[in-house]
DNA sequence: CGGGATCCTGCCAGATACTG
DNA sequence: CAGTATCTGGCAGGATCCCG
C-alpha cells in the first residue's frame, strides 16, 4: 500500500492512530456507539437519546459506520417501517475504547472546563490591556 | 451546570464520551499526543513527524491542547527561538487511551479498508444499473 | 526557529420540506 | 417511522506573507 498517494478514493493512512480517529472520530460516532453498547436501538430511539444531533447528521454517521461494518443495520419490511441498529462484531471490539473514553471524560471534565474558563479570562484581560494602551 | 444552554462560551457537555471527543477528537490531536508520548518535541520536529499537517493547523491544535493543559509548552528565550512541547500531567492520563487507539487501528485497518472498497464498488454498480434503466 | 495575521475556499452542518 | 432532497451560511482548514 503506497502512502500519501492513494490510487483511488479509499485512503491510505500514515498511522494507526490517525486511522482510528477516522473511524470513530466523527463528531457523534462514539456517542452513538456508546448508546448501542447497551443494546439494539431503533432510529427514533437514538434521536431521543441524542436530541442535539440532527436527523440528517444521525443518518450520515450511521451510514458511515455501517460501511465500515462497525454497526449493523437491520430493516424490517413492514408498515410502519422499522430499522434496528446494533453493534457489529467489529464494533464490539471498540467497546473497551469507548468505555475508556467515557471514564476519562467523567474523571476530568470538570478540571478541563475550569482550565478553559481560566484561559478565557486571561484572553479577556489581555484584550483589555491592549485596549488601554490605545 | 445547565445542559444545552451554556451561559457563556465555555460549553457544557451532555455526555462524558462527547466531552472526550471534544478534547482529543481534533483531526490531529491524538497523533500529536502519540508523538509526545515518546518524549519532548520541538515545533519543527513535530512538523517533520507529521508532514501532512500544515503549520497553521499544527499551531492551532497545539494551542487548544495547551489551554486544556493536556500538553505543556516551554519557551526558551534565546536566538534562534526554541519551543518544546511535552505531555502535561493531564496528558499523561491519556496515554492508555492513545495506546488503545493505536492498537485497534493497527489490528483492524486492513479489514476496514476492504469494507470501504467493497461498499464503493457496490455504489458504482448501483449507479450503473440506474443509468441503464434510463 | 516558531510562529502570527490575512485572505480565500470548500464542504459540512443546520433548517426545512417531502416520501415510501 | 425512517428516512431522502435541496438550499444555505459558517467556519474549518489551506496558502501565502510577514515578523521577533
Amino acid at each position: 500500500m503506497q502512502l500519501g498517494i492513494p490510487h483511488d478514493e479509499v485512503q491510505a493512512f500514515a498511522c494507526p492512530v490517525t486511522f482510528t480517529v477516522d473511524v470513530i472520530g466523527g463528531k457523534w460516532k462514539s456517542l452513538i456507539l456508546f448508546h448501542l453498547m447497551s443494546g439494539t436501538r431503533r432510529f427514533n430511539e437514538l434521536r431521543r437519546l441524542m436530541p442535539e444531533v440532527t436527523q440528517r447528521m444521525l443518518t450520515l454517521q450511521l451510514r458511515e459506520m455501517e460501511v465500515d461494518q462497525i454497526i449493523h443495520r437491520k430493516v424490517y419490511l413492514e408498515v410502519p417501517p422499522k430499522v434496528e441498529y446494533s453493534l457489529a462484531p467489529l464494533g464490539q471490539t471498540l467497546v473497551p475504547l469507548i468505555t475508556t473514553m467515557r471514564e476519562w471524560g467523567a474523571a476530568h471534565e470538570a478540571t478541563v472546563i475550569e482550565y478553559r474558563k481560566a484561559a478565557q479570562v486571561e484572553r479577556q484581560a489581555e484584550a483589555q490591556t491592549s485596549l488601554e494602551r490605545n
